[in-house]
Parts: structure tokens; sequence; C-alpha cells
DNA sequence: TGGCAAGTGTCAGTGGCTGTCATTAGCCTC
DNA sequence: GAGGCTAATGACAGCCACTGACACTTGCCA
């Protein structure tokens, strides 16, 4: 077998088996989630879900190694639009404009990508059902903490560090995924659920990173609009 | 002094129902903790553990509501000083400070409470199954982003700022909560288990916090070791 | 001492997940 | 285009975490 999950070179025509798998998947990623976004996570079982999908229990476990893994199908897509958009930043760019950059640049994108698989709104409305499982939101956190690390080495190598013996490339990490998760958070709670209002969000944490290391905050003026270090 | 599990006043004598109960938490925790650290947390069943500590599985799950839950007593011990440790600070220490400082002052004491439990040995070995069992880690990052979101709270309170509208908390507990896990990890696959090794490493991380959000680290003397991949 | 309630064991059942095996269905070769 | 190969699937049995229900034991206290 060539490409395994994700398509890769398009080229080579599918196939027939290929397309099957791949309208399998959808349809299952498509059951979950709206069947997740409805009834709760622990509300929908996997035989629902199957059902749904009009395949057995058996082959919703051969697509999904568990029920967790269907409900991060659009989330890992994002991360992967991230990494790739960290990863090819030109040299020389300063940690954290790297990765506000990448984050930023990457957004139109990841939209379009998620919306080509679901309903953005659907999606929103999955995130909210992650953010209020317990079960999910561990889930969810290990994955961010991955991402994290993943993260670190590319800052620590593009900084001529050693990551396991420098704790800064991590530390900058961590409280860049602090913002980032602090901007999901009023993304999925908020009113506004548009992309720009999440762009807008994002932008306006990202600014905060620097200053809020700074101390005596209580001497500054505002407390959102605190210009330069 | 010799409550241990729910600290609250001891003045009226447990009583014999009372005693028995704690007599049988502790074979639990003990008998589970032994059995995690030995044959790994997913190789270690619900009833091996009640077996062991002679009780029927049922009642593991009237003590415990997870088999997760037993796997971080340890934990959930140490997160109770620190948080207390916080309260305790007083008002006007910069934020960061407070911090370092809880967890610094309360370290001896944590370390004395959970060696009445069980050897501190036993909980370093329960640790790396932790950080190398997923199911377990993805717990305890969990139990760390609710340990955060608190001190967020502790701090914004004590700064006079909304944690909801300020940004700043948050971004600043993440920081540090990216400091003590780095903390964590080094200690737990370091060769010095020692209280004292752990104190060290917490301190020298600590102090490089403010300084990993400085930029342009390539021009700074390095403030832990300068290594060449 | 007898009644009460807390603590426990037993049993049955649900749901996530896995191994096994027989069957179906693309694919590829001749 | 028939037949063999193998990937994909379904059906079934089984393990384990966890829960509800009910009966039984036991500390507690009037």
């Amino acid at each position: 077998m060539e490409t395994v999950g994700t398509a890769v070179d398009a080229l080579p025509r599918p196939g027939l088996r290929e397309r099957k798998k791949q309208r399998t998947r959808n349809a299952l990623v498509r059951a979950a989630l709206e069947l997740i976004a409805t009834r709760g996570y622990e509300g929908t079982t996997v035989d629902d879900i199957a059902a749904a999908a009009d395949v057995s229990q058996r082959t919703f476990f051969r697509y999904f190694a568990s029920k967790e893994e269907v409900a991060f199908f659009v989330s890992r897509l994002a991360e992967a639009h991230v990494l790739e958009a960290v990863r090819e930043r030109p040299p020389g760019e300063a940690p954290l404009e790297v990765l506000r950059r990448a984050v930023l640049d990457s957004w139109d994108g990841i939209n379009e990508a998620v919306e080509r698989l679901v309903p953005l709104e659907l999606h929103l409305r999955v995130y909210r059902m992650i953010e209020s499982t317990p079960a999910l939101l561990a889930a969810h956190l290990r994955r961010a903490a991955e991402l994290e690390k993943e993260l670190a080495r590319l800052v620590a190598e593009r900084e001529g560090l050693d990551v396991d013996g420098d704790p800064r490339p991590r530390i900058l990490v961590a409280a860049f995924g602090g913002v980032i998760r602090v901007a999901e958070r009023r993304w999925s709670t908020g009113g506004d659920v548009s992309v720009a209002a999440m762009r807008e969000l994002l932008t306006t944490c990202l600014d905060h990173v620097g200053p809020a290391l700074a101390e005596n905050w209580r001497t500054n003026g505002s407390p959102v609009r605190r210009t330069e270090t």
C-alpha cells in the first residue's frame, strides 16, 4: 500500500478500493461529529456511529483506534497545517514571531480544508463538546502537549539550542500554547463564531504574550491595550 | 496531623468505622501503586488491585471513581499543598514570585505528607508510568490544566484583574506550568531522584521563566548549557 | 439490646475495544 | 474474462472498566 491515511500525490488514480475507503472514512467522521454534536460524547455509542455510517462496529475500529480519535479528526487536520507553516518560516525570524505568523498565516487554509470535510459550524459544536467533556478535554490537552513538544523541538532547532538542555524553547511554547487555548476557549464560548472573529481573537491574544510576563501589571494602563514591552 | 485523606477537624475522634475506611483506602492506594509501578497501568486490572487489597471490585469503585483516580492520589495531595501555599502568600508580592515561592516553600511539606502514605521511591516509579502511559499522561495534563485554571484565578484576584477579561494571568500561569512540567520530566528521567535534586531542578528552571520570553536568545550568554547538535 | 444506616459483596448488564475466522469484493495476471 | 490473490468487512466471542440493584454484614447510638 502506498499512501496510508492522508492524500499525498494524487497522480496515480485512487482506484475504486481506495475511493471506497475514503468514502467510508468520511461517512464515519461526518456521522460521528453529527451525533456527538447533538447527543454528546458519552451519549453516542460507537455502535450508533457505525450504524449511521452503515458499517459494523468492528469496521469503525479499523478506521479509528478509539472513539476519541474520530472526535479529533478535524483538530488533527489543523495541527498538521500549523506544523507545516512553522517549518516553512524563514530562518532568522524571532521564535515568537515564527509561531504567531505560522498560526495566523495558515488560518485561512485550515478553515478551507475543514470546510471541505464538514461544515465549520458542526466543528464548532463538536469543539464545545470537547471543552465540556472531561474525557475529551483530557485527550485534547494531551494532543496539545504533543504538538507543543514538536513546536519546542522546531524552535530549538531554529535557534541552535538543545531542546533538552535549555528550558527556554519549552517555556516559550508553553506560554504560546496557553494563549492559543485562551483564544480557542473564547471563540467557542463567545457569540461571534465566524472565522474572522477567531482570527481577531488570536491576533489580540498573541499580542499579549510578551507583556504578560512583565511584572507590575497594576501600574500598567489598560489591561488589554498595552503597547511595547 | 494524623488525618491524611480529607483534611478537616479531627477533634472528634475518627471512630472505628472511619478508621476502617481509612485503612481500606490506604490499602487500595498502596496495592494500586505497587501493582501499577511493577506491571504497568494497562497491565494492572482493577480486579488485581481489589484482590491485593482484599476487597471486591465494586468496593474499589466506591472509593475511587476510576482506575485513573487511584493513580493520581499522590499528585492530588501535592496539588492541594501548593494551592494552599499560594493562598497564603502575602499580598503585593509579584505574581511569578508568588508561584515560585509557593512551590518551593511547600516542597518539603509535600514530600513529608507523601512519605507518610507511600515510599517516595514508589511514587517516582508511578510517576514514570504516568509519563509513559498515554491514558495517564492525558489525565495528568487535564489535572494540570485544572490546577492552572485555579492558579490563574488566584493570581488575577491578587492583582485585581478579571481573569476572563485579561489574558495575562492565564499566560503567566501557562508559562509557569510549562516550567513545572519540564522540571518534573527531568526529575523523573534523571539519575538523581532525591528530594533535594528536585528542589534544585525546580529552582533552576524557575529562574528561566523571565528570560525565556525575551527574544534573541542567541546573543545571550546561555543560562543553562550551550550545546551544539 | 435492638433498630438504623453505612459499608460491602454478588450479580447482571452496558459500552469500549480486540482477536479470530469466514466471506466478500477490488485488483491483477494470464 | 476467468481465476487467484489479498485487502476490506462482518459476525462472533471475549476482556475489562464501570454502574445499578439488592441482599447482607457491621459499626453506631438511643
